[in-house]
DNA sequence: TAATTATATCTACATTTACTTATAAAATAC
DNA sequence: GTATTTTATAAGTAAATGTAGATATAATTA
């Protein structure tokens, strides 16, 4: 099994391993929120949130996108559905 | 949004989130084997593995069997498949 | 019985992680 | 231009995590 790929799945698992980034990543698949937004859903710090948020892009699992000052964040839905479906052909072969 | 659901998540998430448990479950997929087996496998310590082997099993992602003194462990994968459809569940609804 | 084998648990420690406060950077509004 | 707003980053810190060595437990063998 190739080591870059059994990276790719401990940064995905990772990023989801906490309660409070899984609930942005939640929020963030029903829809488009900036920072602040996720700031006010949560009861977490904007720093912590932007932190949060970093983890998940660098796993793929959110887009971000400039608008004005404000950082439109939302799920990565079809990334997340091909790592499941990666993840699953390794279990049945 | 359920807590203890949340908490399953991030649970097996967890388990998986690490490189050394990772390989341990992704052994355990192709076949069952007994602790020593897999300290054989990896480079780690044998009280590292059962350490490993607690964590996976407390997610439910492997059974554990006793026979003799040796402790069978295999990859429970229909856990694996059913929390992997729910999760995608969570994404398009 | 005592010795051996396999696994689990305990303890200690170095590393990582999630957080807060403070600050910087970038865009907008005045 | 300066002030304001939004987000990102830096620094410090307490808590959690992964590990190895030592020890305990449970089953087997002699």
């Amino acid at each position: 099994m190739n080591r870059s790929k059994l990276e790719n799945i401990t940064k995905i698992c990772k990023a989801l391993s906490d309660p409070t980034r899984l609930k942005i990543f939640l929020l963030l698949t029903e829809k488009t929120l900036c920072v602040n937004a996720i700031v006010r859903s949560l009861e977490v710090s904007q720093p912590a949130v932007s932190q949060h948020l970093r983890i998940l892009r660098e796993a793929g699992l959110v887009y971000a996108e400039k608008r004005g000052y404000w950082m439109h964040y939302s799920a990565n839905k079809e990334n997340v559905e091909q790592f499941m479906g990666e993840f699953n052909n390794l279990l049945n072969k």
